[in-house]
DNA sequence: AGTACCACCTGACGGC
DNA sequence: TGCCGTCAGGTGGTAC
């Protein structure tokens, strides 16, 4: 599920892979997943052009061309990139094809089509129409503790939304929670300055460390909740049980001990 | 402003 | 076997 560490993990495998490669081709397949362009504008101007450099915000990956407008991909849960050989399978659910002239493919894959892929004139631009925040990775101590200050909701509400700061979703509200050891359905109003102060900082942690880990749960530290999401799992601080409780409608999971 | 719920979308999984 | 409800969770919209 493409949150900020995966969105910044599929960030780099373009950089590494389709940066300066002339584009033959493009084939956009899905007009469900293409928004505000039509899909023969979108392969008209992505034809001919190179990748320049990639930017992210939040959950939004940014792709410069050489000229022309900017790629915008939003990777809703299911999104992901592939980079092939032109001879080797396509992968499924393939809704953007790319075709480089030095015979590779990129693929942009995303089964459930929740998410976007369009154009956008400038970055700046985007972020103020979308409202999204702060990047979750660069907002200032400051802003963001201002941020928790003036809410109302819950914390967890708070951290996923992101009109304050862009790139929390689910699974990591939940681990950055866990690692500051704020219960998810806490008040905003009833935080405590120290409260605020730890949040920023297992924030900025978690993130890091999920983004040096590209993503997998599986390799985070032992302390970590993330590849425990399961009621009655064991809290790997504790040792008592993980509780699943719903917040936004949202599954989440918490240690009710080391949480308060 | 915050909350609650629905819709979008597909596939896996468990119950019957 | 196979149908069906539920769940996964990012986002947007609507009603309260």
């Amino acid at each position: 599920m493409p949150e900020l560490p995966d969105v910044e993990t599929l960030r780099r495998y373009l950089d590494s892979t389709s940066l300066h490669r002339r584009i033959q081709s493009a084939d956009a397949r899905d007009a469900r997943v293409v928004k505000g362009v039509s899909l023969k504008r979108l392969e008209s101007t992505l034809r001919g052009r190179e990748f320049e450099s990639t930017h992210r915000h939040g959950k939004f990956l940014f792709v410069t061309l050489d000229r022309g407008p900017l790629l915008v991909l939003h990777f809703g849960m299911t999104g992901e990139l592939a980079y092939f050989k032109h001879d080797q399978g396509e992968p499924a659910h393939t809704r953007l094809r790319i075709r480089f002239a030095n015979g590779y493919r990129l693929a942009y894959v995303n089964r459930r089509r929740l998410g976007r892929v369009s154009l956008a004139e400038n970055i700046e631009e985007f972020i103020r129409d979308e409202g999204l925040g702060p990047d979750a990775l660069s907002v200032e101590r400051d802003a963001f503790e201002d941020m928790l200050k003036g809410g109302r909701g819950k914390i967890k509400s708070a951290l996923m939304n992101q009109n304050g700061v862009a790139g929390i979703g689910n699974v990591y509200a939940d681990e950055i929670l866990f690692q500051a050891s704020v219960r998810p359905g806490k008040r905003l109003e009833k935080l405590t300055g120290k409260a605020r102060r730890e949040l920023f900082r297992a924030m900025r942690r978690v993130l890091k460390v999920a983004i040096r880990h590209r993503g997998h749960r599986e390799e985070f530290p032992k302390t970590y909740l993330s590849d425990h999401r399961e009621a009655g799992a064991e809290c790997p601080k504790c040792g008592g049980r993980i509780r699943k409780g719903t917040i936004n409608g949202r599954s989440t999971y918490y240690c009710p001990q080391c949480q308060t």
